[in-house]
RNA sequence: GGCGACGUGGCCGAGUGGUUAGGCAGCGGACUGCAAAUCCGUGUACCCCAGUUCGAUCCUGGGCGUCGCCUCCA
């Protein structure tokens, strides 16, 4: 049974989809007007395995993220940049789709452009206006927050209690400082369209309201996105849909945590972000997407390199077990170990399940992987023979199909994997190990160790097997 | 000021009212020409104080500390 985290109840819930076998889930994607960055990463991870999982599960999965087009950060920045808005923002999408890609993020189903959707925006005003929850004012539309009894039930705040300790800027035209708006009045020069108060733009909280609603229907099954989205962006959100609609918006909201740099939030405005591009140039993208997985998704992801570099690490321990196993040539003698096999794949699924059936706990997950791979290591040291290694071959593979297509990682094969960052031509270094195994041959150590620390230094580390000597070379890194 | 989260062994990081998380690093052993990889063994871990309990790291209360939201933000 899946128990999910709802930030509306503040407690694991029993997951089940309004329809049957269908989810409908929508998370809130990028403004398109920089390059992504490592918080972005992670909430695309995570609300990518939280897809991939229930994909696992048996779902059908209906998956939308949005690009936000057009808003005050992307004017002044296509202001400041002196291009055209709309190439501005049709750069950052291909940006952010190419970091994603290179993550081994799903594409979503639906990605719609607020732009697109000017039309029911206003139509969505229009209702809410109707129905009392809305008001004009010099030709903004705002939303009248006290109108919706159960305002803050998603942040878990009371209206009252935030006027009490209120810090907001006073805004003439709105009738209280909460109200917030949902179609701004264009100022000169900035883009607009036609409303029926005039020219303008749509504010920010409604273009999802209006393309979930369109795209999924309501209610549907699962909203998404950062932390810091729950309070007020989610929180209109709803009072925006609920009010117009009068149903429910979304049955689950899920928010995962920050990734910190130095106990403190990586954000634009602290300035201390890194741009996926950026880590991209110093690590592979497994090796980031992987690091993802190290914390559960509701807790504060803690970046730095030694993360980077511990994850790596334990890459290279899942790639070095499925090396070894590809690497294996099992004999007549040697012991049969279907039963083991049998059995380490069904506790590998039972842990794994369990693990992620509650509130998608990846870390929990990974221990139960690294079990199948010490359990693996075991078990060719043991020399299986000719009936039981294939058992053990077809057990691996099914565990890292799970783990491939539900966590995302060990996309490569282990030569890839130990491959990628080959510094030196492969034909200089196999005469390398030519003349190390000579030398060997001649008991000449000297030379042969002295070949092996040279190569070393390069960052390729040759290890001696009974089949002969094989070579794993790792990224040469300039800094710590 | 209002609301909330967190504090686990050298580091990272799950979890639980009494019985092995896992990874990285260290130490001892096996293996190796030596290594590496791997396996085996190895750590008086749960911020402080009080309470509930036969028993609390896990529950309750208080304290200290760190962080987040309340303004654009994944």
């Amino acid at each position: 049974m899946l128990r999910v985290f709802n930030t509306l109840s503040n407690t694991k819930e029993e997951f089940k989809p309004i329809n049957e076998n269908k989810v409908n889930m929508y998370v809130c994607g990028v403004t398109v007007y920089d390059f992504c960055h490592v918080g972005h990463a992670r909430s695309s991870g995570v609300f990518d395995i939280i897809r991939r999982y229930l994909l696992h599960k048996g779902y059908d999965v209906t998956f939308v993220k949005n690009f936000t087009d057009i808003d005050d950060k992307i004017i002044k920045r296509s202001n400041e940049a002196n291009i055209p808005w709309t190439e501005l923002t049709a750069k950052f999408m291909d940006e952010h789709n190419a970091d994603m890609d290179s993550l081994n993020i799903l594409r979503p189903t639906h990605t719609p452009k607020a732009t697109d959707y000017i039309k029911q925006m206003i139509e969505m005003c229009e209702t809410l206006i109707n129905k009392g929850f809305a008001y004009e004012s010099n030709g903004d539309i705002y939303y009248r927050v006290q109108k919706f009894e159960e305002y803050g039930k998603l942040s878990h705040r009371k209206l009252e209690d935030m006027m009490a300790g209120a810090r907001i800027e006073v805004n003439d035209n709105k009738e209280n400082p909460f109200d917030f708006v949902l179609w701004k009045a264009a100022k000169p020069g900035e883009p607009s369209w036609t409303s029926p108060w005039g020219e303008g733009r749509p504010g920010w909280h409604i273009e999802c309201s209006v393309m979930s609603e369109d795209i999924l229907g309501l209610p549907f099954d699962i909203h998404g996105g950062g932390k810091d989205l729950v309070f007020p962006h989610h929180e209109n959100e709803i009072a925006q849909s609920e009010a117009a609609c009068g149903c429910m918006f979304s049955k689950y909201w899920i928010h995962n945590g920050f990734v910190n740099v130095n106990q403190e939030k990586m954000s634009k405005s602290l300035g201390n972000f890194f741009t996926i591009r950026d880590v991209l140039k110093e690590f592979d993208a497994e090796i980031v997407r992987y690091f993802l997985l190290t914390t559960h998704y509701r807790s504060s992801l803690d970046f730095s390199q030694d993360h980077l570099l511990e994850a790596e690490k334990s890459l290279n321990r899942i790639y070095t077990m499925l090396d070894e196993l590809n690497r294996f040539n099992p004999g007549k003698k040697g012991v049969d170990v279907t039963a083991e096999a049998e059995k380490m794949v069904e506790t590998f699924m039972q842990k794994f399940e369990a693990a992620m059936d509650d509130d998608f706990n990846t870390p929990e997950a990974l221990a139960a992987m690294f079990e199948v791979i010490r359990e693996t290591n075991t078990l060719l040291a043991s020399k299986p023979n000719k009936i039981g290694f294939p058992a053990l071959l077809k057990a691996v593979e099914t565990v890292f199909c799970v783990i491939k297509s539900v966590l995302g990682v060990t996309k490569y094969s282990p030569e890839e994997w130990f491959r990628i960052n080959l510094s030196i031509p492969e034909d200089e270094l196999n005469a390398k190990i030519q003349a190390r195994t000579d030398a060997k041959k001649n008991k000449d150590f000297a030379t042969a160790d002295n070949i092996r620390n040279e190569l070393l230094e390069v960052g390729i580390e040759l290890q001696d097997t009974i089949d002969g000597t094989i070579y794993r070379a790792s990224k040469i890194r300039t800094f710590s």
